[in-house]
DNA sequence: AACAATAATTGACTTTAATCAAAAGGTAAA
DNA sequence: TTTACCTTTTGATTAAAGTCAATTATTGTT
């Protein structure tokens, strides 16, 4: 269990601009800590007392009914912040939280959030800018998952995947395992499996692997963002730096 | 277009426990309208400018692909509030708002609300209290999407319909027509028509119109809540004054 | 390298809900 | 009251994805 450093989170969108001080005592109550792939963090319902920070690996957020059926919520990578919402006395997670693949987590206590967030206003202000975000992105999702075909929602995700990588080649690697981008994307991995090579037909990419060659993405956007409310390029994505 | 008292505003969460002059202000500044079914109230993508309360019918959000199929992200009714979410500069709804049935809107300048959550940490503790709250009805919805047949989403809404009827009587009101209700739960108005008529085999209730009667809610939430990864009754309700 | 374990693919079949089409029931205006 | 319009229901068919089962790849471990 490590120490975090305030200049490790400084860098995290909802600790911009806070005072040296403040942040001070928010790094020395985060701690560093390697999980391995299976671990649970927390569990959907359980009282919300921390709040987390992926530096590596992914977390998987779920929830589950009482037959064991799985709902994928998101899946977050380096960087991603999550648990930052529960933000009152006695809430609870409203999923659960295991990591998916090894990696370093930061725990912060969320008590620390709850009090600063009533004297600082800059604090209150992150996390309405963060959550906020966080909305749109709920709200993207459930269109999705309700006029897009399993093999729209691959390709959305690939080209996604590329307008992030700003490197502007189109090559994708896809940034964990097939099955957990399945459930991710609200399928099951043979119906992952049969759309994606569907979508290889159509788009003519080449899949080796994890790895996705596109000599364009222009084929797999006017295929993919024809059942989408928000013309291609996304616009959440190609504002930030 | 009619004036709006500080008074009629104090009723709503996100101006709890707000210094009277700010609330006056705030007063002084929204529009109360009665707009008809079918009025457009903004367009996705449109810059936001305000905020809204609904005082009586009903409120469509939606979003729209290219080929004219829409998504309904959500219905709005009586003192329900929409719009206050999009807080930050050149923001944009994330959806298009619609009257789906003729009533009273209160409509506010967002300019106040991102003025005053920089000044008044009470309003900026507020809007994240009330937008946390949205993150997790998000959730749910998600996952009832994915896990909950069309009959069992139909069951669901019964239920959570029942629960806020604090009458304690078995007997539910459509609040609105059976179109907007089957779009709202993501369905077409066939499936919700035959889905409707499976629940009324497998529970037994009596249905007049939009008039539906149970003799108890527990054949209706076996049925409904097995595919829901929280218990019935709903723990987002029944807490609720 | 050989083994086990897990992940991914493929095939056959089933289920659910969408679609297309038509009829029945309601509501409001002329 | 009659007409027109819209909502709701019902029927027949289709399409998409889920399920079950078997096989093939891939990965990690001893």
């Amino acid at each position: 269990m490590d120490d975090v450093t305030a200049a490790a989170l400084s860098k995290i969108p909802i600790f911009n601009g806070l005072e040296p001080d403040v942040l001070d005592k928010i790094a020395s109550h985060a701690h560093q800590n390697t999980y391995k792939k299976g671990k649970i963090l927390f569990i959907h319902g359980d009282i919300a007392e921390h709040y987390y920070i992926v530096k590596s690996g992914h977390v998987k957020l779920f929830r589950e009914t009482l037959d064991g059926t799985q709902t994928v919520i998101d899946v977050l990578s380096e960087n991603d912040i999550f648990g930052h919402s529960l933000l009152f006395e006695d809430n609870r997670y409203p999923s659960s939280a295991e990591i998916a693949q090894t990696g370093v987590i930061i725990s912060l206590p969320l008590s620390d959030l709850r009090e600063e967030m009533y004297k600082n206003n800059d604090i209150a202000v992150n996390l309405l800018r963060a959550i906020t975000l966080q909305l749109n992105h709920k709200d993207r999702e459930l269109e999705h998952r309700f006029t897009q075909s399993a093999t729209q929602r691959i390709g959305c995700f690939l080209l996604r995947q590329a307008l992030k990588d700003k490197t502007g080649r189109p090559v994708i690697t896809l940034p964990y395992d097939k099955m957990l981008l399945a459930a991710r994307l609200g399928m099951q991995p043979e119906t992952f499996s049969r759309a994606l090579s569907r979508l290889k037909k159509k788009t003519g990419m080449k899949i080796e692997g994890a790895c996705i060659h596109l000599d364009t993405l222009d084929r797999l956007s006017t295929y993919t963002c024809s059942s989408c409310s928000v013309k291609f390029p996304c616009k959440d994505l190609i504002n930030k730096s």
